[in-house]
DNA sequence: CGTATTTGACCCGCGC
DNA sequence: GCGCGGGTCAAATACG
């Protein structure tokens, strides 16, 4: 989970503003990921392509604009390296904010963007979050719409894009805006379940020792 | 019957 | 000003 982690310390050394926001949220997009990864490796235990062993890879930022940045990861499969870096071009940003709406007198606050590349069959990954869709558009250049969805918790303005690379059918690209003001709903049997108890674990050992 | 999804309309910013 | 593209709304529809 090295990659993972560079993440981490990438989107929380960006220049968005609060910089403890910015680091919380690129925690949230680390558990996200934690639980797409232990879901999609449990859906998927069964087949028999073996190209399931995903890396998460860092491949950019891009930023557009006063405070609108998008870190932009890949997640790769390490057996064929086949990803394709094609984030950039079909990752419009320019526009993808552009309806966050300015009251009188307040200025224009751009929240900070994470977009993932996930090398997958199904297009919702689950990441423990429940989302309500609200809305799917074609997009320009691509034969896959993009589809919107809204984190269904009252008063968590998290949203989140999904759509699929025309470039490569077998990339999502996942764009998440905002951060989560809850904690995550599935408890059981996830990921962050399981990397609970095993720092659990450890801090016995240490406590042992 | 309550909740989630679909989908066309609408809004907004931007480039020409 | 106009058209285009992206993002959101909300009524209709589907689903459990």
């Amino acid at each position: 989970m090295d990659n993972l982690a560079a993440i981490f310390h990438y989107a929380s050394t960006s220049t968005s503003p609060p910089a403890a926001a910015s680091s919380q949220l690129s925690l949230n997009m680390a558990n996200h990921y934690s639980h797409a990864d232990h879901n999609y490796n449990n859906r998927y235990s069964s087949s028999p392509q073996s190209d399931d062993d995903h890396d998460l890879r860092l491949i950019g930022e891009n930023r557009t604009g006063g405070s609108d940045n998008v870190v932009v990861a890949d997640r790769i499969s390490p057996t064929t390296n086949s990803f394709s870096t094609c984030g950039g071009d079909d990752l419009n940003t320019s526009t993808a904010s552009a309806k966050l709406n300015i009251r009188k007198g307040e200025k224009k606050i751009r929240k900070p963007k994470f977009a993932f590349q996930t090398r997958s069959h199904v297009d919702i990954l689950d990441d423990g979050y429940r989302w309500r869709k609200y809305g799917q558009k074609a997009v320009k250049n691509n034969k896959f719409p993009r589809s919107y969805y809204r984190c269904t918790q009252q008063g968590c303005n998290v949203k989140k894009q999904v759509q699929r690379l025309s470039k490569d059918e077998g990339v999502v690209l996942t764009t998440y805006e905002g951060m989560h003001t809850h904690p995550i709903e599935k408890s059981t049997d996830n990921f962050e379940h399981i990397l609970t108890q095993m720092q659990i674990y450890s801090s016995s050992l240490e406590y042992k020792i």
